[in-house]
DNA sequence: TATGAAAACTCTCAATC
DNA sequence: GATTGAGAGTTTTCATA
């Protein structure tokens, strides 16, 4: 699926601010506020847009230590078992099938060290875990929001 | 900082859906919506919201390859120099520095992997970079998109 | 199939208590 | 923090191309 040129921009435009009205967005793509609504909702349906939601700064909200933990399952383990046990998590913000040696890459953000930690603990003792290596952040340097592709 | 248990909902209330109306999140959270707005004001001035955005579902975009590049760079190579470079590349969704032996990780989004492959080279030619070494996206598995802490 | 205009409805938001 | 009300935004309808 490809999006025409009217709808990447209004795409664009709800990334920067999904709060934007209609009409603003219309003004600037060139279309009415319902023409607008239109595509948006089509989008939706089609399943491009999968919803609207909110950038919170973690430090802010006193979640300081943020990394990636690199997992090493059991042979036969599913894409699913680690869907399943990773989804129990609330520290875990992201986490993908990988090609390489790990089986697995998990983005976790914890409010510190000792947090991290517990929170690694849990994920090492996972029955289908076999080992883990992990490395944590230190400066996020670049965060696009969009959790894709560039608009 | 820490968020009361009101802000933490009616954050949580946003993060699932950012264009839901304050008296609805009101309603849910037991205040009235100018109450929820006068929140909503007040944790966005504190930096704690820093706006809200699209979920936008990548592979619905057209844009199928995922992968993660960590980056060998030349010492003395600041985050600044890492962050300036990246920045100009429309395909990389977040980048940080971390520990361990590469200096930064960086998440990349692509159209296919001729895409991806051409992303690459062009990161490996960044003048302070001396080596990549990268992993492909198998499965999605999870992503929560406030990219923070758990609501 | 897509648009714009208009009407009806809903929400926002500043003022006030 | 709640209520109020005017202004703004959303959403449906309808006519059009």
């Amino acid at each position: 699926m490809s999006l025409n040129d009217l709808d990447e921009r209004i795409v664009h435009a709800l990334a920067e601010d999904a709060r934007r009205t209609y009409a603003d967005i219309g003004a600037e793509v060139g279309l009415s506020a319902p023409a607008v609504k239109r595509r948006v909702d089509r989008l939706r349906e089609r399943g491009a847009i999968t919803g609207f939601t909110v950038r919170v700064d973690p430090s802010a909200l006193g979640w300081q230590t943020e990394g990636f933990i690199e997992m090493y399952c059991r042979s036969r383990t599913s894409p699913e078992d680690i869907h399943r046990a990773l989804s129990h998590y609330p520290e875990v913000a992201a986490a993908s099938t990988v090609t390489g040696e790990a089986d697995a890459l998990v983005q976790v953000f914890a409010a510190d060290m000792r947090h991290f930690e517990a929170v690694l603990e849990r994920i090492a003792g996972e029955p289908f875990v076999e080992r883990t290596k992990s490395v944590l952040v230190l400066s996020p340097l670049l965060r696009r929001y969009t959790a894709g592709p560039p608009l």
